[in-house]
RNA sequence: GGCGCGUUCGUCUAGUGGCCUAGGACACCGCCCUCUCAAGGCGGAGAUCACGGGUUCAAAUCCCGUACGCGCUACCA
């Protein structure tokens, strides 16, 4: 199979891909990859009023994003183009036409009154749907007269009357249909474009595509396929229809389910790493251990036969903590590189701008182990970047690990009406004494400040857990954030001081 | 309604007749680490392998049926 792998992504330019069909593209990809074979971009853009301006766009930037290449396709080219199918409209017209001619298709002149009218009936008699047949035999005498009345008439494929179609999918083995029950499906459309059905089929032959992968939806369209194939007489590739992806209500994923969109998971801080891996995960695995793969590894080891065969449901938080794991093994440097701009949009206005570099990269690298998306960054920073922030005095306890006090707080709708506790002259003195020690320290480092400050514990009488952690409020305006000396160490000494003394203020005003 | 596909912990999955008293991961719970939150380490709970029949010395794995779910049923792709 090694030298003969042409496999293709055929996306229509409907809006930005979506989740699962870049699933789809992946999967090719990779098959292509693995057995160094070509991967195709064709742009299926045969319905005229679905048509959505920047598409094309979006979906090279969302493969580009992920780190698929192509072949063959916009952009790059090759020698079975053009890759987009509204260039391509003579061959499908010349295929009808040798359909019509070797009687496999026919012109139909029914309106779409007439169809829905159809459609309409057999449902209400819970009579399968479909195409009768009306104009499957005229004669050349009916078919002008019709013409005269109805001169863009479609053309339908003739099915079969009787027999059936089995084809033999990869993933699910053999499949057969009763042709009785497959009806005259259109096969080119009375503006002159072909149906999905006729295109791919006539352009999978011209582009050599040896395998098929496409979602499992496609799958009871098949048999029509195979059908067009048998009567062009082509040899039709291998099939293997990938199984679908779902929301967590188990139905197909799509807009009501959140984001569905690859441009939006790069927007909301995903790395393409991360979701490379994670997509890689529905429907295909390694062995019975590995989840975290780089694509290489995936590469290597990409193979049809393990794929699976039942739908996966999309688990943002799986996703969300795969991207955790490739979010820490980013250096500092780059992980900054790509928070900069989220910083720069999301942090208030009074941070002065251009943010500093070297200070980012500090702030990130205390981030890291906290974030699991770029887009978090902002808020779980921006105590850093501005001290321009309020926290009722009480959160002072609650942040010292007294959780009587913050059950308090978070059933309180006006924290204002909880009542400080009696020790909370002994709280201010310890900022005040944190102040007086802190600000005789010359060397403001990490080391010098635990060594200090654990000192002043001991001093004080108190516990680790409450100095740090009433320093930590003042110093943060959170009770969660990361470690207090490296923080008063990026903050720095002047900014610590003046926080401190800022909370020993809003305390003994609270309390008088 | 018709046709098709699917069915192993809540979720992603391993499993291709004996290695399965069903393995891993996310989520969950507990412990450790610890100045908080994370991260990390350790441990726990969680699946009568949808159900019912066969075949076989032996079935999650093969066959048949049933149920449920999903998909398709356009001059959309």
């Amino acid at each position: 199979m090694s030298d003969t792998v042409r496999v293709r992504y055929a996306p229509s330019p409907t809006g930005d891909p979506h989740v699962g069909n870049i699933r789809s593209a992946l999967f090719n990809w990779l098959l292509a990859r693995k057995f160094g074979g070509q991967f195709i971009l064709r742009i299926e853009d045969t319905d005229q009023s679905r048509k959505i301006e920047g598409s094309v766009k979006s979906i090279t930037d969302s493969l580009s994003w992920l780190g698929i290449d192509w072949d063959e396709g916009p952009e790059v080219g090759g020698e079975f183009g053009p890759y987009t199918q509204s260039q391509r409209v003579d061959l499908y017209l010349s295929a009808a036409n040798k359909l019509i001619e070797s009687d496999n298709a026919y012109y139909c002149y029914c309106p779409p009154e007439r169809l829905t009218m159809l459609r309409d009936s057999q449902k209400a008699q819970n009579r399968p749907t479909g195409y009768d047949g009306r104009c499957r035999n005229l004669s050349s005498l009916e078919r002008a007269e019709e013409n005269s009345s109805n001169p863009t008439p479609v053309v339908r494929f003739k099915m079969p009357l009787t027999g059936k179609t089995t084809f033999n999918d990869v993933i699910r083995g053999d499949v057969t249909w009763e042709n009785r029950l497959l009806d005259d499906f259109v096969i080119l459309k009375s503006d002159g474009y072909p149906t999905y059905h006729l295109a791919s089929v006539v352009d999978d032959n011209a582009m050599e595509i040896s395998h098929v992968l496409r979602a499992d939806e496609w799958l009871p369209s098949t048999p029509r396929h195979i059908l067009l194939y048998e009567a062009f007489g082509w040899d039709p590739p291998i099939f293997a229809h990938l199984p679908l992806i779902l929301g967590s209500d188990r139905s197909k994923l799509s807009k009501r389910h959140g984001s569905v969109s690859m441009m939006d998971y790069k927007e909301q801080g995903y790395l393409p790493e991360a979701m490379m891996n994670f997509l890689t995960l529905l429907g295909w695995s390694l062995d019975d251990k590995t989840t975290e793969m780089d694509v290489e590894t995936v590469i290597n080891n990409f193979s049809l036969e393990r794929i699976g065969a039942s739908p996966a449901v999309f688990d943002l938080e799986k996703l969300s903590w795969l991207n955790g794991v490739y979010l820490r093994k980013l250096s500092a440097d780059s992980l900054a590189e790509h928070c900069l701009e989220l910083l720069d949009r999301d942090l208030g206005a009074d941070v002065s701008r251009p943010l500093d570099w070297a200070y980012v990269v500090k702030v990130c690298s205390v981030i890291q182990d906290r974030a699991k998306t770029f887009a978090e960054v902002p808020y779980l920073s921006s105590f850093f970047f501005s001290g321009n922030y309020s926290y009722p005095a009480i959160l002072i306890w609650s942040g010292m690990g007294d959780k009587s006090i913050k059950k308090l707080i978070e059933n309180s709708t006006d924290t204002s009406e909880i009542p400080l506790p009696e020790d909370w002259e002994f709280v201010s003195d310890c900022l005040t004494a944190a102040s007086v020690t802190l600000s005789k320290i010359s060397d403001w480092n990490h080391d010098s400040l635990e060594s200090q400050l654990r000192n002043l514990v001991e001093e004080l009488g108190t516990s680790n857990r409450r100095l740090f952690g009433a320093m930590r409020v003042v110093l943060t305006g959170r009770t969660e954030a990361p470690p207090l000396f490296s923080t008063m160490e990026i903050l720095g000494k002047k900014v610590v001081l003046e926080r401190l003394q800022k909370g020993v203020k809003i305390l003994d005003t609270t309390a008088k």
